[in-house]
DNA sequence: AAACTAATTAGAATTATTCTAGTTTTAATT
DNA sequence: AATTAAAACTAGAATAATTCTAATTAGTTT
């Protein structure tokens, strides 16, 4: 673990946030971290290779970065936004109806953010 | 709705296979359709907007599309290879749990599917 | 057939990401 | 402290998937 991987995971651990490599560049670089974006890749391929962090892909949008703690996600469908959601854990309930070893899942529920539903009754 | 748009349609709904947009592309192609990539694409966007097919987003692969009918689906962690499976609709169980109203969701089951299990029995 | 519109196309552009090969930093060894 | 080796980092090129642009073709309507 290098000191760059280790601000990076530092900074996904300690953010709601699902921010996306490029921001957490700049994050970095406000900080007076002196990095390259090159190296933000790396460690965040490093870092996810070690099972450390996690991606969240939705279409239209970069891959952001994630704490590994179990939890799911609400997509809102207009604006991309991500917001946690803990739900209990179903992969016992899912290994019951799934006739190969459950390793993990991924649920994103689709929704209208608030700030989106407010914007929409404004028009 | 166009009559290539038309035929791409008829290609997802006709397979249970996850095609990517080359895939259509090459199978068009073999059945003597005269058509560019950049229509299927644009054929793809088209009945995308429309609701008319879904995206399926697997990190590492491009975009594969899917009919519309509700299911869900196994990933292969180490092949990518999607499987359909067939679950109880949740919405109404995850509305309960949800302050915004849900829209559908999407729950994709890690695994590793037979063919990969073997090869790795091999090793 | 001329005129208009819609569909299609080739290829350029874009975007996010990975790769390459050289440079810098760090740590270990003499 | 100088030398060496290894690891980390970097700029910029390369890549891959997809979208965009502007021109062409096909289909319709007058």
């Amino acid at each position: 673990m290098t000191k760059n991987a280790e601000l990076i995971l530092n900074i996904i651990n300690a953010s709601y946030d699902h921010l996306t490599a490029e921001q957490i560049y700049l994050r970095l670089k406000e900080d007076q971290v002196k990095i390259s974006l090159a190296t933000v890749y790396n460690s965040l391929t490093a870092l996810y290779e070690q099972g450390l962090i996690k991606k969240v892909l939705v279409e239209g949008f970069p891959d952001r970065y994630d704490r590994v703690r179990r939890h799911d996600h609400l997509v809102c469908s207009r604006c991309g936004r991500l917001t946690d959601i803990n739900l209990k854990d179903m992969t016992a309930a899912l290994q019951k109806e799934v006739p190969v070893p459950v390793l993990s899942y991924d649920l994103k529920i689709s929704c209208i953010c608030d700030e989106c539903s407010k914007k929409e009754r404004r028009n």
